[in-house]
DNA sequence: AGGTTTTTCCGAAGTTTTTCCGAAAAGGGC
DNA sequence: GCCCTTTTCGGAAAAACTTCGGAAAAACCT
């Protein structure tokens, strides 16, 4: 995140516009207000914003309708909030196009982390652009790890093949060495799913890692086990 | 989560402390009561609490300032309670960073279903970084204890790897050095569980604890026992 | 079909808890 | 202070419990 993201509140209630705005201001945000939908498309011409807030009832044209509005001519993100928790509001906004939906009241920490989330799912999206995959190759031991050809270099000039899992379970691990990471951070970082109970896969993924650099795959010096906790990268990673 | 959360009522009114008490117990919630902030910061650095109900009227510091004081520390949720459904309080409540609140009266189901509710929210929050996480290491005498790699580094290099029980024991007690912490507060600190009538599992953990990091087990500088009371942490810690 | 990934399964490995007993610390009477 | 009793603690050993590894089978994906 290079700069703070830049945030609009739409309501038509004075105090929930300046609560919102002290509350994200404190928490890093720029934010803007409008109460009406006039305010909002000027504010929305006026500078880049990052994502929206926008009040289901408005005065005027309401919130549903600025929503499809926006959508028609840009994609930002857009988080709908409602004075009850009313059900068929929720479909109705997410179908109108809102990344998500914020029932009144709610704690400025829940708001916090939806914003978050959203921004962070947003930014993402245009795939592409991580940091992931700016960086080109990964040294460590007697590996190059050369994440353009998808493959292994050792420094005998031995080249292994990863297929797709072996691949991203191995990038997550390199770019975060000496940390222990637990299946499920592993399971969201390499394949960006969450664990079910019982489940298993990254075990037999590390297992196969292992064997493809390992040494001596039954006794492993690069991917530790930790008991209870997850795995660890420990070799030092240079970046080149 | 593997054990019964931990709620502490905060509330002048020892009829809504008990009867919350007994209420939440009922359900399977394990119980702490506080009468004012004085307390409420006691039984805060006492065990490790999952979230607390905090009065906003309360004699001495108000429910209000304690909010904001606790969050400037943790961000344990918070659930306000209040004596009448003001919407004033309810908006700075929810601004000095309480989760969700709730006007007295209430009833049982509602404020379980709320707790519930809050727990669940701020158990999939990915932004739950508490101060305590945040640091990633600890110093004291000869050790560096690596919070992220989970493991103890001596002054000569030797790193010492740590069972999951022996990192959360040694965290609860670096967390709180010159501090004497019963068995029981251990238990609940480091497992989140409470104590069985003859229960000598902290006895055992701490006895392995000292083979790793005292210089002479049999005459512990680092882990002290009090006779009758638990043990401390001796040393001061340096966090980084 | 062919390779890859996930699920299932169970013995192996590692950890934690309980049990148990001797040792050490406090308390009390003399 | 000294001896005896009671309570508490330390740590070895055993038991109970969890988690891990990896083979094999099933599911998945093109």
């Amino acid at each position: 995140m290079t700069t703070a993201p830049h945030i609009l509140i739409v309501d038509d209630h004075r105090e929930i516009r300046d609560l919102v705005s002290r509350l994200l201001s404190k928490d890093g945000f720029r934010v803007s207000a409008a109460a009406d939908g006039r305010a909002m498309h000027k504010a929305l011409a006026d500078g880049r914003i990052d994502l929206i807030l926008l009040d289901l009832m408005l005065p005027g044209e309401d919130g549903l309708s600025l929503c499809r509005g926006i959508r028609n001519t840009s994609n930002t993100p857009i988080i709908m909030l409602t004075a009850k928790g009313d059900e068929v509001d929720r479909v109705v906004g997410l179908e109108m196009g809102a990344d998500d939906y914020l029932a009144k009241p709610f704690g400025g920490r829940e708001l916090i982390a939806r914003i978050r989330a959203v921004l962070r799912r947003s930014r993402m999206d245009p795939a592409a652009e991580t940091p992931e995959n700016t960086k080109k190759k990964y040294c460590f031991e007697r590996w190059e790890f050369d994440t353009e050809a998808r493959e292994l270099l050792r420094d005998d000039g031995v080249t292994i093949a990863l297929s797709t899992g072996e691949f991203d379970l191995l990038l997550a691990l390199v770019m975060r060495p000496h940390r222990v990471l637990s299946r499920e951070q592993l399971l969201d970082l390499a394949r960006g799913r969450a664990s079910i109970p019982f489940d298993r896969s990254i075990d037999t993924q590390i297992s196969r890692l292992r064997k493809k650099i390992e040494r001596d795959p039954s006794d492993p010096k690069i991917i530790k086990t930790v008991w209870g906790g997850g795995y660890v990268f420990t070799p030092d990673v240079r970046e080149a």
